[in-house]
Formats: C-alpha cells, sequence, structure tokens
DNA sequence: GTGAAAGCGCTAACAA
DNA sequence: TTGTTAGCGCTTTCAC
C-alpha cells in the first residue's frame, strides 16, 4: 500500500484522489463541486478549485461516462464528407452539439452498406447517446441495431417504425417548383433533369419532385431527359453527354445536386456551349462553392444549419427529456431558388 | 444479421456478465474470446460467441478503455473543414485508423485559438492515445497542455521540442520550383503570388519557396506582387482586384492554394480575363474540385493520402512503441506540379 | 454540507 | 486452459 501511495506522487497523471488529497476534502466533494452541484460549501469548492488549477487536473470522461450512463456523445453518419455539403453539414451540427455540451462522432458511409455497419457498431460500442443518420435513406436495415440498443436517432427523408426515431423531412417540392418555374418564365420548355442514384431515397423525392414541377407548369416530360447520375461531378458529366447523344436537346438542365450540376458546367465548357446563353443549368443544395463556379451557379438551396439544428433537437428530445413525455417526432427543412448566373433566356434556335 | 433475440422491453442492454451466465463461463473467458487471447478452447470460444450473437452483445469500449488505459481514439485537428482539402485528408485519416482499430475524433479549429484550446480540452479528456495537429503552424502555445499530458503528437510544419512531438515537413519547395519554371518555361518574367496569412506557418513557408524560386529562375521579385490572403476563394477575389489596381500587371499568379485560386478564376471570369490566354493561373493543394473549376486547374499536388499515412505512422509509432525505443520523428511529403488548363503562354502585349 | 462506500462494465494479475 | 478478484476514475446513494 505504501508503494502505491508513492509511485502516485511521483508520476501519474492527477485523478480525482490527487485532487481530494490535496485540497483536504473528499472525493466526492471534489466530484460535487466539479459537476457544480449546489451543496459544496464555498469554503471547500475554493480549496478543490485550487487544487484543480494547481495538479493541472482534467477529469477522466471515460470513468465519467461509464458510472453515469452518458458518454456525452452524438453520432453523425453522413453520405460521403466529400462532397462539400457534408463538412458544411459537420461543421454546423458540431457547433451546436459542442455548445450543448455533447462531443460528435463522425462517420462517413460512403454509400457503402459494409462501412455502414461498421460505423453503426462502433456508435454503438461508444455508447453514443443518438445518432443522425444523414445518409438520405440508403440505409433501411443497419438501423435496426440502433434500435435494438434502445439509440435515439433521426433519419432525413426516412420514417422508422420505431418510438426512438425522428425524422427530418426535407420539403424539395418548394425549391424545385421554383426552379422549374423560373426556367419556364425564362422561356424555357424542354428542361431536363440529372437525378442522383436511385438507391438514394432522397434522389427519387427530388426526380418525382421534378416531374410533379414540370406537369405543374404544364411542360411534357421527356423521359430520356431523365437520366440517373451518381451526384458527383463525373456524374454531371456523363449525364450531359448522353443528353448531348440525344437527337433533341434540352435548353436547360436542372440537376439533382451541385456537385451533379459543376460537373455539367465543366462539360458544357468542354463542349463549347456557353452557359447560360446556350445552356441554363441549375443545382441543388448551394454548397459553398457554388457561388463560386464560372458562371455563378443558380440552385436550389437546402439550409445545413437549419439541417443541423433540427437534427441536433430531435436529438436532444429524444435523449433528454423524460421518456414517455411528448416529443417532436416530425421536422421539416424547407428549400429555396436562389437564382445566380447560370439561368438565362434559351437560345432563340434550338441548342445544337 | 437478424435480430434473433427479442428483447424484453425491461431487460437492460446485455453485459459481458449476461454472455458469461448464457454460454456458462466465466467473465474472463468472455473477455478472452472476444480479444482473441489465444488460450481459450474452442469448445467454450464457440459457446462464448453463440451467446454473443443471441444477446446481440456489444463490448462497452468504455469500460474497456477505463480499466486498459487505452481509448483506441485518435485525434485530428485540421485548420478548416470547410476547405475541402481537409474532409479529404480527414477521410484518409480515417480510413487508415479504423483499418487499425481506431477511431478518430475530429475537430476544426477555425483558425481560432479558442476554439482550438477546447478541441484540446476535450481530446484530453476523452484521453485520445494521438492527436495529429493539422493546423499549419499556428499553435504552439495550447500544445504545451497536450505535452503535459503526455499525448503523442504530429504536427504538420511545426517543431516542437517535446518527446511525444513528431513532425510531418511538406516539401513545397520543389513542387513550387516546378510551377514557377513550368511558367517562366511558358514565356512568363511576371509571376504574382496570392499568399496565405502569415498567421499560419506554412503559408510563410509557401511564399518563402516561391521567393526562392523566382530567384533561381532569374525572375526579379516586385513586392507589390506578393499579397496576403486568407486562403479563402474571397480572399483570392480581394487579392485579385489589389493586383488591378496596381500600374503594372503580372501575367500569371501563383496562389498559395486552391481556393485562393478559385476565387482568382472567378475576379478574372467577371473582369472579363481569359484563363488562361490573358492570365495563367496555378493553385496549390490539388483538391478533388480543381479537376472540376474551369479552366481546370494546374495546381501543386500535395497528397492528403501520403499527409495522412505519415500522420497516423507517427502516432502509431508514438502510441504503440515501447516507449524508449527509437522512433521515426521526422517525416516528409512531397508535392508534385499538375499541369491542367489554367496555365498557357503569355499575351503577346502585357495583360490589359 | 460532507464523507464513506458501492458500483458502472470491463481487463489483467494471479490462482487453481 | 479457466476462474476469481482487484481495481480503472468517477458519480451517487446513504449515513453522519
Amino acid at each position: 500500500m505504501a508503494r502505491r501511495a508513492i509511485r502516485k506522487t511521483l508520476e501519474k497523471t492527477p485523478d480525482i484522489r490527487a485532487v481530494a488529497t490535496l485540497a483536504r476534502v473528499s472525493i466526492a466533494t471534489v466530484s460535487r463541486t466539479i459537476n457544480g452541484a449546489p451543496v459544496v460549501s464555498e469554503r471547500l469548492s475554493k480549496r478543490v478549485w485550487a487544487a484543480i488549477e494547481q495538479l493541472n487536473y482534467f477529469p477522466n470522461t471515460l470513468a465519467r461516462s461509464l458510472v453515469s450512463g452518458r458518454s456525452r456523445i452524438l453520432g453523425i453518419i453522413v453520405e460521403n464528407i466529400t462532397n462539400p455539403f457534408f463538412p458544411e453539414l459537420i461543421q454546423s451540427f458540431e457547433e451546436i452539439a459542442v455548445a450543448n455540451g455533447y462531443e460528435i462522432l463522425v462517420s462517413s458511409s460512403n454509400s457503402d452498406p459494409a462501412i455502414l455497419t461498421t460505423c453503426v457498431r462502433r456508435m454503438i460500442e461508444r455508447k453514443v447517446e443518438g445518432v443522425a443518420v444523414l445518409t438520405f435513406g440508403e440505409e433501411e436495415p443497419v438501423l435496426e441495431q440502433l434500435a435494438y440498443h434502445d439509440i435515439p436517432m433521426v433519419l432525413a427523408e426516412f420514417h422508422l417504425d420505431d418510438p426512438k426515431a425522428s425524422t427530418i423531412a426535407l420539403d424539395y417540392a418548394t425549391g424545385i417548383r421554383a426552379a422549374v418555374q423560373h426556367l419556364a418564365a425564362l422561356g424555357h420548355r424542354k428542361i431536363a433533369f440529372l437525378a442522383g442514384p436511385h438507391s438514394i431515397h432522397s434522389a427519387v423525392t427530388r426526380e418525382n419532385d421534378f416531374r410533379t414541377a414540370l406537369q405543374e407548369a404544364g411542360l411534357a416530360i421527356q423521359k430520356k431527359w431523365i437520366i440517373e447520375c451518381n451526384h458527383k461531378p463525373r456524374g454531371g458529366v456523363a449525364g450531359f453527354e448522353r443528353l448531348q447523344a440525344l437527337a433533341s436537346q434540352p435548353t436547360a438542365i436542372l440537376c439533382s445536386n451541385d456537385m451533379t450540376a459543376i460537373g455539367v458546367l465543366r462539360a458544357a465548357y468542354l463542349k463549347g456551349l456557353k452557359v447560360p446563353q446556350d445552356l441554363s443549368v441549375i443545382g441543388l443544395d448551394d454548397i459553398d462553392f457554388a457561388e463560386f463556379t464560372l458562371p455563378p451557379l443558380t440552385t436550389i438551396r437546402l439550409s445545413r444549419v437549419e439541417l443541423a439544428r433540427a437534427a441536433f433537437e430531435a436529438l436532444r428530445q429524444q435523449a433528454e427529456l423524460p421518456s414517455g413525455s411528448k416529443v417532436q417526432r416530425e421536422f421539416l427543412v424547407s428549400t429555396s431558388l436562389v437564382i445566380r448566373g447560370s439561368t438565362g433566356a434559351p437560345p432563340t434556335q434550338p441548342a445544337e
């Protein structure tokens, strides 16, 4: 025993006991002081803080979480961290979380079910108190694990029949309708849509909303002008090229996300088509970059801040409200059209 | 794997004891089985795995870390997660870490010392086993805390006199020299440099390397053509405008990073200057986007994969090698020129 | 108000 | 090979 004590003074990083000894109080008092329990007398509390500072003591979060059963970690799983939409989203989410005393654990699934599975496993093992699944609808099977472990979750674009699951609905329809009407007002009648992968739920939603918007505007739906891409620039290039191979060309292209639109801009440029004189292009997301494309991209804004806030709020309610209390289970994030330089009147004679 | 055991609502989440009971072994045997200790007999090991599956048991990482003293978490602090360079870097780092059984804790300092301080505090509290500080040289004071807590670290572009600190040197000189010579070979004699904030160490290095490269190429250094920007597109726009206000114009602009170059491309476009006919532009980083700017950006590649690998390797050595053993303390990551479409011969008569 | 003591779920030393 | 047991550093009753 004596040996232990000596070694402790000599080399261990300070723990709550060291603080207690130095402050001449019990470890319980140290704990209460740190956690702001209202019972500690000012006299002792002062001694404790002094000792903490003197030893440069940091509480061990691991131990704290273990005993309290609260990790204060929130997980966030995104589709693809390489798409600028997601870092921006993560940043907002982290800010809110940290401001509320949570840590975040980030994972990128890269649309790969195997990776998703290990992400989920790691989240469970780390005892996260909730996870925001922002992969936009390709997740169902894995989520059972989360549900099984009673972990609150919030899903974008996806309903799960679980008492701990909330969902954030994205109102794409409003933004997409505005985009189509903007194009129609400019005089476009031939509008193509470069969709996202159909394996992603929200990509399908966006496409359907486009179809609806077209009809509302009294425009015909041309099957050939609706092409499935992959939400990446390269996909936009490919989609554009497939459009080019067609006998009849659209005068405007609405893209399922900004990355696709960036690819289209690039492909059009190489092809010698001027945007917006020869071709109008609209994106969706409004990533920070959208302002810096050439020309600046007209796009449908999906607010990352709003989305992050909704996700956090949903998780917080599930995690902190006494179970059984009425929590909000449905959130809605809206979209809106941001007009910049990539849209204009169609050419007087059909493009190409 | 389907949910085999339907857990009764009141039952608590299974722990190692539950598994032991069900498998009719001791908890030590369960622990050994999970951790792959080579001593467990196949007979028991089978029973244990069966019990684990039946209960859908996940080990509690918190408890594991607490007792083993190893959190298996690596921290990574980046300058600004909103700059695409960093998500790409994080992704590589995470892949390597996860493949080696580590989790990562990501923080973005946003070049704000206050945020950096809380990042570091959180890392210490979470008992990370090492942290990669990729803020490129604005960090010194805060790092003392890490050193004090004996946490291994690896710093980009920064030497710290601490036994647990390694550093990754970035060989910008090679890439920058190649860029300047590429420009010189094209016929440019008037080359500007849009630097990063001088508060960032690596920005200063890049600028100095540019000066050196200019001299090597026998070109004069024009003070007015070296402008401090902020490594963001908007900074590039501002830098370009300051250049435009000058009496004498450069025919090429080398930028301290790709984000700046993107701003320049945008500003030049608005000004009616054609790239590369009227003006050549070179970036640095080679973010994924660089390929999709208009025109595609000639840039100096700094490999994220290499950087991530070096960072992980440095941390692993410090964390896993027996203390006292010889570890590599210096790493070098190289750069190289990628020629795309934003560079060409200078206009025959001075630009503008 | 304050302290003593009982664990949180797990690993590892030591026994058997 | 397997089991028993002592903690890891902390929070939280429960006494005083």
